[in-house]
DNA sequence: GGTGTTTCTTGAACTAGATTAAGTTTTCTT
DNA sequence: AAGAAAACTTAATCTAGTTCAAGAAACACC
């Protein structure tokens, strides 16, 4: 149930079977149907989700009424909306299952008591963070220096079966781009 | 010389006057003149930037040899590259004064000591990660969902000062846009 | 298998912002 | 104070990507 995530923790701190066994009676496990939500707009987050298995996206409704695709998840991520988290404040954004996902759920409610008597986590996460902080400079600049139709090769080659994996329209969202100029793309390079 | 971080880091960890002191033998102090550069991108990033008193920025040179800033940083802020800081990789980023700063220096070669002598610390920088995570989300909203102008409006509205504070051609950058884009902008409000 | 819904594709018309070019103003250096 | 460099402004032309519209294909449900 939860070997991945222990696996995952112990990659990047001491954690033992008998952490383990602490950790577990915090935890939660879910399985989200496709097109469901984990987190809704307009509600408060209350948990950090890791990926066991699955796809998930964080996404925003504009006020067009279309979604904005802004991040994904796969398996071996946390996704949650820390503004909304850390503050208890209602959420912009929408955490919704793209394939039949299983997440492991941390709840905020125990968040502190599982520092308390696992510290070590503290470390994990800050370092997790980190890698995240380093991700996002390098989205930016993606997202600033790459034509629309660059970005599309340049994840396409680093993420060569993603493409197959979710729908194209939240995939050229997420790119910055509309669906249709995503099949003039892939025509021209004969779909790729 | 050094009360500001530790006032700063009292904010969100346990820190008592023993602490600061055990911690201070590991800072370092530099006056950063403006257009220094902390950093300078094919370099390997040695630390974290601690920003006393002043302003950075976060910029890359793109392939037309044009600068693209990517972030501020003021008073308060750390600022640094993860990626490279972490991986000992040559950065892609530039970190460099817009105005005459003093930072704190947190070298990367002590940083596992001093969480070793102060593990609070471990949390205080998770914490503020954790900020920075919520802020990476709505930049990313910001950038997706506002057209140019509206984000310069936006940007200005949420940092008054910042607009005369640096120059207009970098702030362009930032928001996304060119500075002669944003000259009609201003233009249009009577230069606000 | 049939029907309804969602996703993808195509093409014409449109537009937000970029590019090019150059003049003006401000700042910096000596 | 003078000159050079950097930053800002202005306007015409251009373009990467959007919008609009609708048909085709794929998927979901009963």
């Amino acid at each position: 149930m939860y070997t991945a995530l222990f696996a995952h923790i112990a990659q990047y701190v001491p954690f033992s079977d008998a952490d383990a066994t602490l950790l577990q009676p915090y935890l939660g496990h879910q399985t989200v149907a496709r097109k469901e939500h984990l987190l809704t707009e307009g509600h408060v987050c209350t948990a950090n989700y890791f990926v066991r298995q699955g796809c998930l996206r964080t996404y925003l409704v504009t006020e067009k009424g279309t979604e904005q695709t802004i991040q994904f998840g796969i398996e071996n991520w946390w996704l949650t909306d820390y503004a909304s988290l850390d503050n208890h404040l209602p959420s912009q954004f929408n955490i919704q299952a793209i394939e039949n996902t299983e997440v492991v759920v941390l709840e905020q409610r125990v968040q502190e008591e599982v520092f308390r008597q696992l510290p070590q986590l503290e470390r994990y996460f800050r370092v997790l963070l980190q890698k995240s902080a380093a991700a996002a400079l390098f989205r930016l600049k993606f997202l600033y220096t790459l034509s629309g139709e660059a970005r599309y090769h340049h994840f396409n080659d680093r993420f060569p079966g993603f493409v197959q994996r979710v729908p194209q329209y939240m995939l050229a969202s997420y790119l910055g781009f509309t669906p249709e100029f995503l099949s003039k793309i892939r025509a021209k390079v004969g779909h790729r």
